[in-house]
DNA sequence: AACTAACTATACCATTTGAGTATAAATTGG
DNA sequence: CCAATTTATACTCAAATGGTATAGTTAGTT
């Protein structure tokens, strides 16, 4: 019941990305934002698969936003890095629900629900608000 | 992002027993929910040292709910077999946070934010309502 | 065209966690 | 005392997590 370390990073990336907005080298991107190098690069990796991201190559390449902060979510970053959000296995899969989904499970309506509740307040967030909490808050 | 096998299985063990209201063996608790004998006797320990189940010896011996069904929610169980939740490290651990929260993160806000509404949600759930749920279903 | 700073892909490894097993001991009712 | 049951501890095996290493490819600069 806990985010990968490797998506506590991707928002770290993100958000640095979203206040430069220009392209970061990996390496600038590792030092500030205290990942370990090679890590870090398997990361942006994922996140350039997800659309997240775009890469640069060669001399003064690095990485940037591939769209728009405000396109971004949280949900987005997610599941990116996990894949599909289950809280429970038996939402997504028959073969762990001991009922498999012939009679109604009072347990399983309820995480979905549950899930679907957490699914929307993730995709509520996207970066641009985040920094723009953030900026307000530092002017404070 | 995931609860854990035994706490699906723990939700099993709950329904039946609330349904039944009776001393329960584990071998008949494991045998209709189809959760592995020795592995549900680890879960019933967790369980009982949580003070959800009690456990009864000898004889005629089992598992009975240790309070009013409408006094057990499913964050109270989520909890016994995991811990409290955390969906990212940050939240609980300083030595996870990049900012060692110093500074203001955005993201630390909001997923704090989040995570306190689903452990509201989850604690607003007890076994009392989903049974009552159940039933209400069944009778259609 | 060569050089070099960057990204890319694949494979590898160590540690932790998850899921389940095994053994033996303690308790209770009869 | 016996048998059915719970309790405690320790173990095993596989998968996931977190991170490294190697060997490339790309593209701007000289």
């Amino acid at each position: 019941m806990q985010l990968n370390q490797a998506t506590d990073y991707s928002f770290r990336v993100i958000l640095h990305l979203t206040l430069k907005d220009t392209i970061v080298s990996a390496k600038e991107l590792a030092e500030q934002e205290q990942v370990p190098m090679r890590f870090l690069l398997k990361i942006l990796g994922s996140l350039v698969k997800a659309g997240i991201l775009k890469s640069y190559r060669g001399q003064e390449g690095g990485y940037a936003l591939a769209k728009d902060p405000k396109d971004i979510t949280l949900l987005d970053v997610i599941e990116a890095m996990e894949g599909p959000i289950a809280i429970n296995r038996c939402l997504t899969h028959q073969d762990y629900c001991s009922k498999r989904w012939t009679k109604v499970c009072p347990v399983h309506n309820v995480l979905g629900n549950i899930q679907k509740e957490l699914v929307d307040d993730l995709s509520k967030h996207n970066f641009q608000d985040l920094i723009n909490s953030y900026r307000s808050c530092q002017n404070e």
